[in-house]
RNA sequence: GGCGCCGUAGCCAAGUGGUAAGGCAGAGGUCUGCAAAACCUCCAUUCAGCGGUUCGAAUCCGCUCGGCGCCUCCA
């Protein structure tokens, strides 16, 4: 099977045919750095990291971009908010984006270039646009001459009559036709500003895509991703540029994943309901949130909410609690483990379907049961049988498939004893009680059950249980271990 | 007002023409001193409602109701 994408242009899940394979070309839209990301930021950000594991794990070559939108009105207020300079609050919030994207574990893009880094480039094509008669310059603004695209409105499936009816009349509207848009503003006095054969001035929005995709990607590329609130205008303004300047169309396939809500709201800055990826990862590790984003499919909204969450901590719980026997497995023989190409075609195949991580997240969860039913036999077994070597061989390439497949959506990343690890201590910091006290706890309540004082061991273990410690007597002895309930 | 998306069990969520994945919660069982964990079994004759197309529809078409998104910055 091959993979299938849906493609918002054209409304249809499509075979995936890159341009120049084994090499794939990915533009990302970015953030506009002026503040804090939210949850909404992380899903896209991960959505996308995801596909570009997964594209890698096809065996693709993928060039990723994603952009910074370091200039722009909002970072200009900001900058005036704080008193401080544009270019000192793009480059904080840069920086905060990097230190997010790095906890949630992302892999970084191949370039990841900012817009004030492509002014010439941009004013380039914005000369060939105002060339060609696409463009028209007033008062040394530019704008985009949206009635010389005929084809304007394909992406997001309106036509310029429409738009036009719908149409909100701006006061002092320089521009020749309300549907218009900048390419590059004039600026006003104190603003920032770069030389250009218009006069001083930046950007506008959308011109900064169409400049650094053509740049690092070509005329025409194969995926160009974001958020489906960028479909229309962003993405429509964009294509409109880029192929009135090129002739050609600049995407092969537009990817746009769906939103986080909040009480089924959509979360964004002006409704005022965001959670800070900071915020989040203050209560969740960054694999529950990710776990929590894959299950459900990129394009569908998602609810971002506590029994959601949990239920994510506890899937992802039940995958590292597998996947901590490996330790237990490595012993002296040093032969290759190879990985269950059953499981692995399996895995390919739900993933091939448009990233349909749900399903294939659901796939490997049957998995986990397989191993796990393998695993407590194995625990049973004779040591130094040969059925026990062959339950061994046999899990093994289980749990290393598991784990292989795991990391190519980007799970499992820890070692499995540290994940564990990390909840256990901050369940003790949380109950205020130290390693040895609990040991100790412990090891009253084995003397309990030794001398069958059962009712003494039962409350031990029941204050314990109501702290949200666990415990478990297996045949190596008592264990704890965090009550993820 | 225009355009678009969605409505699947108590909750979450896959599934775009072939007879409803999975998770959480719940019930029973194996194991256990009892538990826990793990495993096994059960848990939607039905996919917002009403019509239509079809041998066959959650899936296609129409209408109704409900929710959301975009049309202004937005992942």
């Amino acid at each position: 099977m091959t993979l299938r994408i849906y493609n918002t242009l054209t409304g249809k899940k499509e075979e995936f045919t890159p341009i120049s394979p084994p090499k794939v070309g990915m533009y990302v839209c970015g953030v506009t750095v002026y503040d804090l990301c939210h949850i909404g930021h992380a899903r896209s950000a991960i959505v996308f990291d995801v596909i570009y594991r997964y594209l890698r794990h096809s065996g693709f070559d993928v060039n990723y971009i994603r952009n910074f939108t370091d200039i722009d009105d909002k970072i200009i207020n900001r900058a005036k908010e704080l008193s401080i300079e544009w270019d000192e609050v793009a480059t904080k919030f840069i920086d905060e984006f990097n230190i997010d994207m790095a906890a949630l574990g992302l892999l970084k893009p191949n370039i990841e270039p900012k817009a004030t880094d492509h002014i010439s480039e941009m004013i380039e094509m914005i000369q060939s646009l105002v060339d060609n008669g696409k463009a028209y310059e007033i008062n040394g603004s530019v704008y985009f001459s949206v009635k010389s695209f005929p084809q304007y409105g394909s992406l997001s499936k309106r036509n310029i009559e429409e738009l036009q009816s719908g149409i909100r009349i701006e006061i002092n509207d320089e521009k020749q036709d309300p549907l218009d848009f900048a390419l590059w503003k004039a600026s006003k006095p104190g603003e920032p500003a770069w030389e250009s054969p218009w006069g001083s001035g930046r950007p506008g929005w959308h011109i900064e895509c169409s400049a650094m995709s053509r740049k690092y990607l070509g005329i025409t590329f194969d995926i160009h991703g974001g958020g489906k609130d960028l479909v229309f205008p962003h993405h429509e303004n964009e294509i409109a540029q880029s192929h009135a300047c090129s002739g050609e169309a600049p995407v092969n396939v537009w990817l746009h994943n769906g939103f986080v809500n909040v009480n089924a709201e959509k979360m964004s800055k002006s409704l005022g309901n965001f959670c800070t990826i900071k915020d989040a990862l203050a209560l969740y590790h960054p694999e529950i949130i990710r776990y929590f984003v894959l299950t459900s499919h990129y394009r569908s909204p998602v609810d971002f909410t506590d029994t959601a969450l949990s239920d994510a901590r506890k899937n992802l719980a039940r995958f590292y609690d597998l996947l901590s026997i490996e330790n237990s497995l490595v012993p002296s023989e040093s032969d290759s483990i190879k990985s269950d190409s059953s499981m692995v075609t399996k895995f390919n195949e739900l993933m091939d379907d448009d990233f349909n991580t749900a399903t294939t997240l659901a796939y490997l969860g049957s998995e986990l049961r397989k191993y796990n039913k393998i695993r407590a036999e194995f625990e049973r077994m004779h040591q130094k049988s040969e059925r026990y070597e062959k339950a061994k061989h046999h899990l093994k390439r289980g749990v290393f498939t598991l784990r292989q497949l795991g990391q190519t959506l980007g799970l499992f990343m820890e070692k499995p004893d540290n994940f564990v690890k990390q909840f256990k201590a901050a369940k003790l910091t949380e109950v205020g009680m130290s390693n040895d006290e609990l040991e100790l706890q412990i090891d009253e309540r084995e003397k309990a059950r030794a001398e069958k004082n059962f009712e003494k061991a039962d409350q031990l273990r029941d204050n314990l249980a109501k702290k949200g410690i666990r415990l478990q007597d297996t045949p190596k002895g008592a264990v704890w271990t965090v009550d993820f309930n």
